[in-house]
RNA sequence: GGCCCCGUCGUCUAGCGGUAAGGAUCCAUGGUUUUCAUCCAUGUUACAGGAGUUCAAUUCUCCUCGGGGUCACCA
C-alpha cells in the first residue's frame, strides 16, 4: 500500500508551494488507492496549531483534496518520542551531552573563524565520568563516524553524502526533553506507515540525518522524492513576502480550484504536451518520475489563461453559484443563460466576471467622454430616437435576435451602416465603447431598461 | 565558506546520440466581430561557456561560470 503524507509546520495558512507538494502526494496516493495522511508539525509550542490545521483543511476542502484518517499532531505525541529516546539511550545508541548552549556556540564560532565546517566533536560521546553540576543534558544520537549515506531519490537519483562532510552527533532531544525535528519526522513517518516521502528539496540535506535515525531504530527506509522549489521572479525560494501565497486568497481573487490545481500540477511536472488536466486525469497520469529536476519560477500568466479556460467550460448554473461570493444572486434571473454565456468568454477571473455582470445590469451613471462625443456626433441622437420608438412599439421582445431585428430595420430603412446605430447605442446602454453584443445586453436588461438608458443618453447629450 | 542540487525560447515545459530543437503561455501581426473580449491563422525568441568521448552531441564525461538549497537545543 502506498502511503504519502503532507507534513506542514503550522504557519497559519496553506501556501502555494506547500499545496503543490501536497497535491503531488495526494495524487500519488490516490493513483495507487493508497492513503494520503496529514500531520501537523507543531513541536514548537508557541504557535497555535489548531488554527493552522483548520486553515489547511479548509483549503484542501475548497480544492477538493481530502486527506485520510485523523490528523496527527506532533505536539500530542511526546510519550511516543520519549519511549524511543529511552530505547536509544538504553541501547547505547544515544547519549547525554552536557555542553551548554554557550559552549556550543563558542565552538561554532571558532570553527567558522578557522573556515572549518561547523561540527560537534563528540565531546561526551564516550563520556563515563561524573557529569558537570547544574547542567541539564541534551540527548545526542551516536551517528556513524565514517562511510557514506546514499539517499535514493525518485527525482534526483542517488545522492551521496559522506559522513565526515555532513554528519555529527546531532541532538535528538533538547535539555527540556522535547524531541527535535529530524528525530520526530523519522519516527512519525515510520509509525504512520508512510512509504513515499514527497517533500520540497530544501529537505534533501536533512534526509541523511533521518536515515541515521531509521537505521538506529531498525526501521525500513521509505522512498524519497525531493521536489524542486518554486522560486519567485528574483529566483529565490518563494516566501510569504512574495504576495499572494495564501491559497485561499486565490478563491477571493476569483480563481477556480480546477485552474489552480491544473496550474500547480504543471509547475515542475508534465505529461508530454498536455496542458489541461482534470483532477481525474491527474490522478491517472501523475508520476513523480516525470517531475523536473530544476526549480521553476512562479509566474501567474498561465494561471490566468487556465482560469479563463475553466470559466468558459463551466456550466452556467455552477458559475451562478460561484458568483454568489461577490454578492450576485443570479440563480433565478430569467436571462441568466444569455447573461453568463455573453460574459464567460470575457473574464479571466470570477471576480472580473462579477464586475462585468454589474456593468451590464446597472444603469450607466458615467459616460466615457471621448467615446461619447465621437459616437453621438451627427444624427446619432435621431437614430437612437427612431430605434427607441421601435423598441416601444414592438410586440414581442425577448431574445437577442428580437432586438437584432429592430436594429437591422433601422439600418435598412435609413440606409446606414451598422456602426451608425451600434456606436451610439453602445454608449447609451453601457456608457463606453467596449462590452458584449448589444442584442444580448438588451435581451438581458429588457425593454423598459433599454428605453430608459436610451432616454438618459438623449437627455444628457441634447 | 563546507556539503548538496540545478542550468532548453521571457515564463511553464517536450526531448532521452543523428530533429527544420516540438507544445503551451506571453508578446506582435492578420482574419472574424458594429466595439472590446473570445476564436482562428501567422510570426519573433532557447540548448550558459569550454574541453573531451564519438562518424555524429542539446542529449554521455570533466572543468568553468551562473543560480538555488542547507549547515541550530527552528521546522
Amino acid at each position: 500500500m502506498v502511503v504519502t503524507r503532507f507534513a506542514p509546520s503550522p504557519t497559519g495558512y496553506l501556501h502555494i508551494g506547500g499545496l503543490r507538494t501536497a497535491l503531488f502526494s495526494y495524487l500519488w496516493a490516490r493513483k495507487h488507492n493508497g492513503k494520503f495522511l496529514l500531520r501537523i508539525e507543531d513541536t514548537d509550542k508557541a504557535r497555535n496549531s489548531k488554527q493552522a490545521a483548520e486553515a489547511i483543511v479548509n483549503a484542501f476542502h475548497w480544492l477538493g483534496l481530502e486527506h485520510d484518517g485523523e490528523i496527527t499532531y506532533q505536539s500530542k505525541r511526546d510519550e511516543i518520542y520519549a519511549k524511543y529516546i529511552k530505547q536509544l539511550l538504553d541501547e547505547g545508541k544515544a547519549y547525554r551531552c552536557y555542553m551548554s548552549k554557550e559552549e556550543l556556540s563558542e565552538l561554532r564560532e571558532t570553527q567558522m573563524a578557522n573556515k572549518q565546517r561547523t561540527k560537534y566533536e563528540g565531546k561526551y560521546r564516550d563520556f563515563t565520568g561524573t557529569p558537570p553540576e547544574g547542567i541539564e543534558p541534551a540527548i545526542r544520537i551516536k551517528a556513524p563516524l565514517n562511510g557514506e549515506i546514499i539517499v535514493r531519490d525518485g527525482i534526483k537519483g542517488n545522492v551521496v553524502f559522506k559522513h565526515e562532510d555532513i554528519l555529527d552527533d546531532f541532538i535528538i532531544a533538547r535539555a527540556d526533553g522535547s524531541p527535535t525535528y529530524n528525530f520526530v519526522v523519522a519516527i512519525d513517518d515510520h509509525l504512520m506507515g508512510v512509504t513515499e516521502v514527497i517533500r520540497g528539496d530544501d529537505h534533501l540535506s536533512n534526509t541523511p540525518k533521518q536515515i541515521v535515525i531509521y537505521e538506529a531504530l531498525g526501521f525500513d527506509i521509505p522512498n524519497f522524492y525531493h521536489v524542486p522549489m518554486i522560486h519567485n521572479a528574483e529566483g529565490k525560494k518563494l516566501s510569504k513576502r512574495d504576495g499572494a501565497t495564501d491559497v485561499m486568497a486565490y478563491k477571493e481573487m476569483g480563481y477556480m480550484p480546477e485552474a489552480l490545481l491544473n496550474f500547480l500540477v504543471r509547475l515542475g511536472w508534465s505529461h508530454g504536451d498536455q496542458e489541461i488536466f482534470s483532477l481525474d486525469e491527474m490522478r491517472e497520469l501523475f508520476d513523480p518520475k516525470n517531475i523536473n529536476k530544476s526549480a521553476s519560477i512562479y509566474n501567474t500568466e498561465k494561471l490566468d489563461w487556465l482560469n479563463s479556460h475553466y470559466i468558459k467550460n463551466t456550466p452556467n448554473n455552477e458559475l451562478a453559484k460561484l458568483l454568489e461570493q461577490y454578492g450576485l444572486l443570479l440563480t433565478s434571473h430569467d436571462k441568466k443563460e444569455i447573461l453568463l454565456d455573453a460574459l464567460k468568454e470575457r473574464a479571466k477571473t470570477l471576480k472580473e466576471m462579477a464586475s462585468l455582470v454589474y456593468e451590464v445590469i446597472s444603469t450607466p451613471t458615467y459616460y466615457d467622454q471621448a467615446a461619447a462625443e465621437k459616437a453621438l456626433k451627427g444624427d446619432a441622437l435621431e437614430i437612437l430616437n427612431i430605434f427607441k420608438a421601435k423598441v416601444s412599439a414592438a410586440s414581442e421582445l425577448h431574445l437577442p435576435s428580437d432586438y437584432h431585428h429592430l436594429m437591422q430595420e433601422v439600418v435598412d430603412e435609413m440606409k446606414i451602416g451598422f456602426g451608425k446605430i451600434g456606436q451610439p447605442l453602445r454608449i447609451a446602454l453601457l456608457g463606453k465603447m467596449s462590452g458584449p453584443g448589444l442584442d444580448n445586453v438588451m435581451a438581458i436588461i429588457g425593454r423598459d431598461e433599454t428605453i430608459l438608458r436610451i432616454e438618459n443618453v438623449i437627455l444628457k447629450h441634447s
